[in-house]
RNA sequence: GGGUAGAUGCCCGAGUGGCUAAAGGGGGCAGACUGUAAAUCUGCUGGCUAACGCCUACGCUGGUUCGAAUCCAGCUCUGCCCA
């Protein structure tokens, strides 16, 4: 059993647990910064120690392409061409079906791409993207999946999961017959739900992919453009349906407040480029709020840029880090990154302590409340 | 001293009679960003006004013209060349 639940918060659906992958055991909830060319932007896999990054994501669309994965697979993995040596989650390429919508044909039996790099015509299957992950040795593989578009009408959606869930079966079946590892050191594999903001659609995928049986379940297809209220819905609306033993991972979310209010809904693992890419166009998190560290506000501010800044970067003063943004310097991307990154990781230790201690509630509703308050300091 | 080129908004710079509060950069001020084609993108950037609009502006002064950043004269300053 790769994953258990630690203990769960009476009043919310928020767990804790562990996940023991080939790299590392991982406490949940987690969140995962996003590294897709095999790095996370601008920072020193020690500087993801430092900050306590425990599990981090790579990108299979991307990584195919450059360096290649038959490359990485030879340079003995992600872990052996990377210095990383904690977990890797690998995202499958379904993410950029969507995002690179206006290069790409969807088919039965896969995506053709014109990639973004030099326009050559290439078609990633769940096979390949399988086969891919395998090489590039991740700890965990997501599912080949389509991400549908928001809006959707229902019956593209109902299509589209349909296709997903044929995808599903592709993939494990290709795992099945070809993953060389097992037991501990065997990669694991999670399906993802869609049915974009249909309860039903969520449900009837939740069901298929469970009954295929896999070692966690995403919920994808949210963080494409709805509303709030719509992607709190489809993860509510998926996550009955999955099993209390597996991870459950929201994909690609969220804000602080969104990341707090999908744990109190049972789910564990999350990952977002929010904070690394507002990082490098100079927004800073704080308790109190997004800092827009370029205005002038900040110009003669000696403060640190929050309260519970990293030592790494508490010793820089706003103003400081407002001149090296207004003057292009490359430390100011770095030391942006890495307290957001901090911010996000220790906003998941803290809800891990809180549902061990029972106060989960009052942890995340004391966070948002003053988060979202309008007085800034 | 003579010749020659030039002087445009915070800066650089386009514009040679009306469509010009004046292209484009830069700088400045804001905003966006959610499984990363993103150290990116968007908006604003003479003054007053909620707005219609009014005023001020292309070195200075005067002139030509219905109309001038654009044409003419003189002046001031700057670069370069000659003495």
């Amino acid at each position: 059993m790769s994953f258990s639940v630690l203990s769960t918060d009476p009043a919310t659906s928020a767990r804790r647990g562990l996940l023991a992958l080939p790299h590392g055991t991982v406490e949940t909830p987690i969140f995962m910064p996003v590294g897709t060319q095999a790095s996370v932007k601008t920072l020193h896999p020690a500087e993801l120690d430092l900050l306590g990054a425990q599990i981090i994501l790579g990108n299979t669309y991307h990584l195919w392409l450059r360096p290649g994965h038959e490359l990485i697979r030879d340079m003995g993995g992600l872990h052996g061409f990377t210095t990383w040596r904690k977990p890797f989650l690998t995202d499958s390429g379904g993410f950029q079906v969507w995002s690179l919508a206006k290069l790409r044909k969807i088919t039965e039996e896969g995506v053709r791409f014109a990639n973004h790099l030099d326009g050559s015509r290439m078609m990633l299957t769940p096979e390949l993207s399988m086969e891919i992950q395998a090489c590039l040795g991740s700890d965990i593989a997501m599912l080949f999946d389509e991400c549908p578009p928001y809006p959707c009408d229902e019956a593209y959606a109902a299509k589209s999961l349909a296709l997903t869930t044929r995808w599903a079966k592709r993939c494990k079946d290709w795992v099945v017959k070809n993953e060389p590892r097992s037991g501990d050191g065997r990669q694991l594999h999670f399906g993802i739900v869609q049915g974009s903001v249909y309860a039903d659609l969520r449900e009837q995928s939740a069901r298929e992919l469970v009954d295929l049986g896999f070692d966690g379940y995403a919920i994808g297809g949210v963080s494409v453009g709805e509303p709030e209220h719509e992607m709190f819905r489809a993860i509510e609306n998926a996550v009955p349906f999955l099993p209390q033993d597996k991870p459950r991972y929201a994909m690609g979310l969220g804000t602080p407040p969104q990341i707090l209010e999908m744990i109190a809904r049972g789910v564990d693992m999350f990952d977002c480029v929010m904070p690394t890419r507002v990082a490098r166009h100079g927004v800073a998190f704080t308790l109190d709020g997004p800092v827009q560290i370029k205005n002038l506000i900040h110009a003669k501010d000696p403060r640190p840029i929050c309260e519970t800044a990293h030592p790494h970067v508490s010793g820089f003063s706003r103003a400081y880090l407002r001149h090296l943004f207004r003057a292009g310097e490359i430390l100011a991307l770095r030391l942006l990154s890495f307290h957001n990154l901090h911010f996000y990781l220790r906003l998941v230790a803290g809800a891990r302590e809180a549902i061990a201690s029972g106060n989960f509630p009052e942890y995340k509703d004391s966070f948002i409340r003053r988060y979202t308050s309008s007085d800034k300091p």
